[in-house]
DNA sequence: GTCGCAAATAATGTCGGCATTAATTCCTAA
DNA sequence: TTAGGAATTAATGCCGACATTATTTGCGAC
């Protein structure tokens, strides 16, 4: 056990946690440790778009030996997150405005599609009141005027239809989108006013779905997602770079 | 000892060949090789679902190092296509029913979603000849009572909604979960008659998107592609295991 | 015979090292 | 001075090896 490896059991916090492989066993494997490790570090953009390091250095510097970085760097690689240029070591991928809206365009199509399928299916009493809770959460958030509480009771909205549509693989996918457009958000963060509209965009999408008005949720749902995307492009798009 | 295993010099289609020709581009990692040439064994049902074999074992078949092999795995794994479990080895991950089900069910949604953005952007003359050609490759190959060509014809069509819509992430994404499916598909492609329907589905779509017509082109693509899954999931649930 | 435990086996996770070779620096000649 | 090439540096791809440990085998007691 090394202690040259940061922050790890602190190292998923929160908002990333829900955003991490949720279905991953605690295997405790040194490669598993510097993946996860790294992985959290360029979500929360510690490791930013554009870093770049050679694999002696990130070995060196994770204190496992080129093999076991290596092994991380390949499934990093697999995400999307990384990018390894022989003789010019690994890279964080930078994000192109053309990049997101990429991302933004499926994820958009998957939930909508999502909220689709759930309102044709309805709700369980048990699921109206958890995505309802999240709403609430959300509401109090921006009373608090708080940026982060907000942002963890969106997705948490957002999630929970992911959750109750059961799709393993699209929760996984969506995930994957997630983590790769989470970088430019937490940048435009700070550029983005509170959405204050976001409460009641959340309770007519809820409130479609619960009524199986399937084509309603789904255009909703849709309407509401472009909506958020359009306002970061815009930010995205005078920003130098992510 | 495996005779199972495809040799690697000897890849399907000559690509895999500069292994031990050293004049050839050295582009070709060894590990990409080994890579390459597992997945295409893998989605032939060379190796079919549930084969399982040890790292040094397949080291030593491949004529690799461990190490080697390992990047192969780890990156089949990432593309859900092979499990590792430690000390059994690794394993062609079989497809339940209810994995299909999951994946068609994205299928479904992301190419339909596709089809309903096209038909809003419109074609171009070369691109609506592109996927015209497709339907008449599809009705010869109907004519020639050929299941191969069908299959051919009918992957050009999907594929060519997707090259034309251009999200290349959506593109990936599909890729991979095709992949996933494929194995299923060539199992289920001996038992099913040659799906005549699918020349007319076709053109439905083709003039739905080309007529602009969103909200049909999704619907058309959707139920279309619905039958589809729904007559493999049939096949797919007799079945013992795939 | 079989139950339990010890010994043997072997696969994994991880490491350090080697040859190769791309990138960089340093010369040298014009 | 600068172009061009030689020498140097160091990152990569790959390998074999080691300790650890799960699994299997073997063996003695009941």
């Amino acid at each position: 056990m090394s202690a040259l490896i940061p922050n790890i059991e602190v190292g998923v916090n929160g908002i990333y946690a829900s955003l991490m492989d949720r279905t991953a066993k605690p295997k405790e494997t040194r490669a598993e440790i510097a993946y996860a490790s790294l992985k959290t570090a360029i979500l929360s953009n510690e490791l930013p778009a554009g870093y770049q390091a050679m694999e002696p250095e990130l070995a060196l510097s994770y204190g496992v030996s080129r093999t076991t970085i290596r092994e991380a760097l390949i499934r990093l690689e697999a995400d999307g997150l990384v990018e390894m240029v022989p003789r010019r070591g690994a890279r964080v991928v930078p994000i192109s405005a053309e990049d997101m809206r990429e991302i933004y365009q499926l994820l958009v199509s998957l939930e909508s599609d999502a909220a689709y399928d759930l309102a044709k299916r309805g709700l369980t009493p048990g699921e109206f009141k958890r995505l309802e809770q999240t709403i609430t959460e959300m509401a109090g958030a921006l009373d608090r005027e708080s940026m982060a509480d907000w942002a963890k009771a969106d997705d948490d909205f957002h999630r929970g239809i992911l959750d109750i549509h059961g799709n393993q693989r699209l929760g996984r996918i969506v995930g994957g989108l997630s983590d790769q457009a989470h970088r430019a958000r937490l940048v435009t963060r700070r550029f983005r006013p509170l959405p204050s509209r976001s409460v009641d965009d959340h309770r007519a999408i809820l409130a479609a779905i619960d009524s199986k008005k399937a084509e309603d949720a789904r255009r909703l749902y849709s309407e509401h997602r472009q909506r958020g995307a359009a306002e970061i492009m815009d930010i995205i798009e005078k920003l130098p770079q992510v």
